[in-house]
DNA sequence: CTTGACTCCGACGCAGCGTCATAGTTCAAG
DNA sequence: CTTGAACTATGACGCTGCGTCGGAGTCAAG
């Protein structure tokens, strides 16, 4: 039986000698030995090769590799559509940040622009992706507000205004979760969303500092929000919006 | 002035304590400190931190964002075209690797079919996306032939034969490298290149044992081939020929 | 026997933190 | 003032998939 020492079995698979070293130590690929401790490659060992890189290229762990290997059953079928889905949920952020980052180089072509700017686009997609992090923009609204002068003409009246706009939106929201988020109807939510944030955050800073204020500290969410059981950490809310969020840019 | 420490500055931006941590030792975000050594967290601090996740968001290293930040100028645009593409290559790898699964999937349904076929067609999909690793498969090939046995029925008409073919094949891939590799002319290349390949390497394993040899041991060359300055080492021409078999795909 | 080309194994490095472990700080309640 | 809970700081190891030494053994040729 013909067999090979490391470095040509490495060149002729297309590998390094590290990497085979390496499935070895992991008990991925572990060909026999001579007597002086040589590692000596065969054919088998080549058709095993073959199956680890095919699913090393799929972005699978080595060491999930080595248990489906070994167990040779129809894992494989059940590892193949978890990894594809992972994949597709890859692209699909990968297009966002991409679209991102041509917004900012958009938005750069001026040349003037400060870097602030630029970022700020790249910011809100990240944003528009998760929902966690969609909610943490308004904390970062609320550290500058904190910052700035902490309600300065954040009346009652206003606070209530705003409360009730966001209670509306919010109610109105849940009552269309089953909307198709690119449909009229959800875009049209979208829209007032974005308005909102905009029309409290960006304009009046004195505004903007009462509106964060009241997304910041939970504990003082008016008594109208509060009793709501929480509207604000419906959590299929918030999914839906980034949906139709994204759905805009 | 209003200032936070780490936990509470943490959860309004979003990132993690240890993330602060971090970026602080790496000189990227450096807060005050109180007398006791806490870090104090700032206005400035804020936007530091945004333009930062920005960055970090398009997948660029941080020791390469703290150099961006600190030379303030339009640096920026040249990154950010430079990332743009190198996150559009890694869509198209991406779709690729999709595409490998899906296939790899559908040849699957069947259900009693060995994993060794599935894995195959991942394996072909890996070898199209990059021409280093598609060489590789002629040495894959090269070692079933070494291990089968060597030479069989290689006679040297044969490989007169062969060698011609490729010769010809080669010499009109670069005489046309400024085709367009989804064009006619390209793809019938294309098509001419894979029966050679699967003629000669998928049907008499005799055949493909020679063939295998002559791919793999370049010393081996016939002297019409080792003329010709090394022809199968001019990378344009495999870089054509990658192109020409992914659109064929 | 020497030389040069391989081989072995162990260990550190990288990126970007997560996760203890250990020790000091702050602040309010008792 | 003390105590305890809740923070904070630094340091070190872990993870992935190897790249890259470094010291030491092996093998075939001259």
């Amino acid at each position: 039986m013909t067999a090979f020492r490391v470095r040509e079995f490495a060149e002729l698979a297309g590998v390094t000698v590290r990497a085979l070293h390496y499935y070895d130590r992991l008990r991925l690929l572990c060909p026999r030995r001579t007597g002086s401790g040589y590692r000596l490659y065969s054919i088998r060992d080549i058709e095993r090769l073959e199956q680890i890189v095919a699913l090393k290229f799929l972005g699978i762990p080595l060491k999930q590799i080595g248990e489906l290997l070994d167990r040779d059953d129809r894992d494989l079928s059940e590892v193949l559509r978890a990894q594809r889905r992972a994949l597709e949920e890859k692209r699909r952020r990968l297009d966002q940040t991409i679209a991102a980052v041509r917004e900012a180089e958009r938005t750069m072509r001026p040349g003037q622009q400060p870097d602030a700017a630029v970022l700020k686009k790249i910011i809100e997609v990240i944003e528009m992706q998760d929902n966690a992090e969609f909610m943490s923009r308004y904390y970062a609204e609320a550290v500058r507000a904190k910052l700035a002068d902490r309600g300065a003409q954040w009346t009652p009246e206003l606070q209530e205004r705003v409360t009730q706009r966001w209670t509306e939106l919010f109610a109105d929201v849940e009552a269309s979760l089953d909307e198709d988020p690119a449909g009229e109807k959800a875009q049209a939510l979208a829209a007032r969303w974005q308005s909102l944030v905009e029309g409290f955050t960006g304009r009046d800073p004195q505004i903007t500092a009462g509106v964060a204020n009241m997304w910041a500290d939970r504990g003082n969410w008016p008594a109208s929000l509060q009793q709501q059981a929480r509207p604000f950490s419906n959590p299929k809310v918030w999914e839906f919006i980034g949906k139709a969020m994204a759905r805009r840019i």
